[in-house]
DNA sequence: TCTATTTTTCAGGTATTTTTCAGCTTCAAG
DNA sequence: CTTGAAGCTGAAAAATACCTGAAAAATAGA
């Protein structure tokens, strides 16, 4: 599964050439929008991420220029925040889907995934890690039968765990997937979210047993 | 159940590609009259979604010389506001149903529905949560007996909202069923628009269970 | 066209969530 | 036992989501 992502921003390239690569995606980025456009006529990618401001060409003619030449690979574009006639042009030049920055990178993940449209292996939208469930799609936390009341990024912080059972995630981890890219976020804030959804999962289920655990000096996991 | 849309304007194309999709439609699309012509007499298709027009071949006379070689599936046929010309000419040259442009995916999806001519397991024209019912067919609302009036753009919210019943469904989600593809809404209407709502359905009838909810970062349900 | 209604935006208020801060506890090494 | 780093937590501050009355804009009906 090839990705190309075009983007300037080296901050933003790197990050998701970094995590896609993680998730097994064969990455090449191009920080340029005239190479990118050569790099994307040129191979054959799955998906292609674009960024609208580039310098050489910008995403929606890049995007026009592929189209035109009966390329129809996925693209999702990356679109700045309160630029809606952006969103809208790029609909209409040809574009498949669109994120609006800053975003995190498990949104960013899960709308390639869609694009891909293979049955991905290792995503599930049911998570279990034992009789804690979580749906991702209906937004819905139970354990043992009974539902648990999450703030949205309680939830997103559950999730990215829960999709990494009993594999350690240090702080610097978990701030890269569930924090948008630019968000600057000690790590305490991390510390203090463990502890929200430490009430809400395991405090409040006291003959049950403890799933969210602290590894000192490495992090966090659960299971 | 199996889909074709030919339609050269990206933006509309893969909306209702996406929209279909996510309905269970295996969904194909073509960008040009041609392509598209060779495509639905190539493969069996249980609908084709058609542009009027289109580059290669106008959607007509595609239309026309699918009749011609026995071709009997059926058309919904998308005409630009004020063609009504174009209507007129669809129908006669062999269309199903049509559709003006723009429309709200619902508005797509019902007429899908209605030429697959198959019990569509999961669209009921009667729907009803809690005490409170809705005829799609009729656009008659009812709680307990009692009428309710709604308007367009209300019933439209309140259909879309019972046919998901105690599913979660976010703003972006309710303006991409509801609204037109071309809209540039912004979230703060649907805020409105349930306030109207639960104006009608929840607080004038103070004896009931309030129907719709929100889920704070998540979105609103019903039920 | 004019008018009534519907649709959409705007601005201000409130409640909740998110983030930081400061002090406290725990753990491990010496 | 002491010490320092890492982690925990109550509470304050900051940011955000949602609600609502009212105005503006768009639309439909006469």
């Amino acid at each position: 599964m090839r990705v190309l992502v075009v983007e300037d921003e080296y901050k933003i390239a790197n990050s998701i050439k970094k995590g896609l690569q993680l998730e097994g995606f064969a990455t090449d980025v191009s920080y340029d929008g005239s190479d990118g456009f050569d790099m994307a006529s040129g191979e054959t990618y799955d998906v292609i991420i674009l960024d609208i401001m580039l310098p050489g060409m910008d995403g929606i003619t890049l995007c026009k220029k592929l189209r035109e030449e009966k390329n129809h690979t996925p693209i999702l574009m990356l679109t700045a925040k309160g630029e809606l006639e952006d969103k809208v042009k790029g609909l209409n030049s040809g574009a498949d889907d669109y994120l609006v920055k800053p975003f995190a990178f498990e949104e960013l993940l899960a709308r390639v995934r869609a694009l891909t449209r293979r049955p991905q292996n290792g995503w599930e939208a049911r998570l279990k890690v034992g009789d804690l469930e979580l749906d991702s799609v209906l937004y819905e936390v139970k354990r043992g039968g009974k539902t648990i009341t999450l703030s949205r990024k309680e939830f997103a912080l559950l999730e990215y765990l829960m999709r990494n059972p009993n594999k350690i995630l240090n702080k610097d981890q978990i701030i890269a997937h569930v924090w948008d890219y630019d968000a600057d976020i000690l790590p305490n804030t991390v510390e203090v979210y463990i502890g929200y959804l430490r009430k809400k999962i395991d405090i409040a289920f006291p003959n049950s047993k403890n799933l969210i655990q602290t590894v000192r000096g490495f992090g966090y996991k659960i299971g």
